[in-house]
DNA sequence: GTCTATAAACCGATAGAC
DNA sequence: GTCTATCGGTTTATAGAC
C-alpha cells in the first residue's frame, strides 16, 4: 500500500512534468492520484506552491539516482554520457513523448514568475550538474573544463526533450547524444580515451 | 501607430514565452496590450488557441528572420553560429532572464495536451532547422550531417535557455556555445575551416 | 487523516450598446 | 472596431463533519 502523500507526490510529478504548472490544477491531481482535496492541503498546507516546490525537489532527486546509476554502471564516462542519451530517448518513446525531463516544462514557466519555484529548479539542475562534474573530473578532466561540460551536455540533452517532444520523434536526443559523447570523449586524457569499435560485443 | 491587431500578438508573444500558455490570461494580454477585452476575440474569433497558435507561428517566423540575418552577416558558419549565441546571451541578460526562446515555454506544456498547437511548434522548430541546415551544406557539409548538427546545436541552444533562464546567468549559454561552434568548425571541410586566432582584427 | 460542501476569486468567452 | 457588463464554469483554498 502506498502512502497518500507518495501518491500525491508521485502524481503531482508527473502531470506538472507534462503540462506545466499553471496547466495541471488540484482536483485534477487528487483526482489521479485517488485522494481527497482535503489531504493535499492536509500534507501540504501551503498550498499549490509548496506541492509544487516539493515536487521539484522529489523528483529532482530521483532523476540525479538515475543520473548517478547510468555514469556509475557503465564502463567508462563517454559509454555514460552515450547510456544515458540512449536511455533518454527509450523512455521518452515508451511515454509517448510525455515524460522527459521532469523539471523542464515548470523551470521555463516559473523562471520570472515565482522566484521560491525557480530557485528549487536551479537547485535541481545544479546537484545534476554536480554529479556529472564530479565523474568528468574522476575521468581525468580539470575542474573548469569539467564543469563547463556538464553544462553542455545537460543544455543538449534538455533541448533536445524538447525537439523531441514537439516533434515528436528522437531524432534531436540521438543527435545531441552522439555529439555530446563525442566532444567528451575528445576531452578525456589520450590514456583514458576508450571507443566502442564495430566488433566489439555489445556490453548490455 | 501600431495597429490593435499587431499590438495584441506582440504582447501575446512576450507573456505566452515567459509564462507559458496556461500561465498567461486573456485579460492580462488586453490590459498590457491596452487593447479591449472584445477586440481580442474580434481579431481571434478562435479565441484562445486561435490567439496561441497565430503568436507562435508569428514569432516563430520573426525568430527564423534573426537566424537566418546573425548566419548570413558573419564571415563563415562557424562564426554565424558562436555570434548567434553571444547575441542570444546579451538578449538573456538585457530582458534580465525573462526573453530566451519564444515559443519552448509553450511547446513544452502543449507537447502532451493540444496537438494543434503541438504542431505549431513543431512546425516553427522545422523551420529553423531548415534554414541552418540549408547553410551547413552550402558550406559544404553533407545534408544528413547538416540536418544532425542543426539539430544538435538547436537543441545546445534550447536547453542551455532553460538552464539560464533558471541559473539566472548565461553559464550555460556560454558554455553550449563554444562547444556547438567547436563541433561545427570541426565539421567544415578542411579548406573552408576559419578560426579567429588571438592576432585577428575584430570583425565587427 | 479523509471526505464533502462551499466560499471567493478568477477564467475564457459572449452579448449588445456605441 | 471598441468597450463594458456579465454568463457559466473552473480555480485554489477553507470549513467542518466524520
Amino acid at each position: 500500500m502506498v502512502a497518500t502523500r507518495a501518491r500525491i507526490l508521485n502524481t503531482s510529478s508527473e502531470l506538472f512534468g507534462r503540462q506545466g504548472y499553471a496547466g495541471t490544477g488540484m482536483n485534477e491531481i487528487v483526482a489521479k492520484a485517488e485522494a481527497a482535496l482535503g489531504s493535499i492541503y492536509h500534507f501540504f498546507p501551503g498550498g499549490k506552491d509548496q506541492l509544487c516546490e516539493e515536487t521539484i525537489r522529489a523528483s529532482g532527486r530521483i532523476y540525479l539516482e538515475l543520473i548517478e546509476a547510468v555514469l556509475d554502471e557503465a564502463s567508462d564516462i563517454g559509454q555514460g554520457v552515450d547510456d544515458f542519451f540512449s536511455g533518454a530517448a527509450a523512455q521518452v518513446v515508451a511515454t509517448d513523448f510525455a515524460d522527459a525531463c521532469p523539471i523542464a516544462t515548470i523551470a521555463l514557466e516559473v523562471a520570472s514568475t515565482n522566484e521560491d519555484l525557480r530557485r528549487a529548479t536551479a537547485d535541481v539542475f545544479e546537484s545534476w550538474l554536480n554529479a556529472a562534474s564530479q565523474r568528468l573530473e574522476q575521468a581525468g578532466i580539470a575542474p573548469l573544463q569539467a564543469r563547463r561540460l556538464s553544462l553542455f551536455a545537460l543544455s543538449a540533452l534538455e533541448g533536445a526533450f524538447v525537439l523531441s517532444r514537439a516533434q515528436r520523434n528522437v531524432d534531436a536526443i540521438d543527435a545531441a547524444g552522439s555529439y555530446v559523447t563525442a566532444v567528451i570523449r575528445e576531452a578525456l586524457p589520450r590514456s583514458r580515451r576508450q571507443r566502442r569499435e564495430p566488433g566489439d560485443e555489445p556490453r548490455n
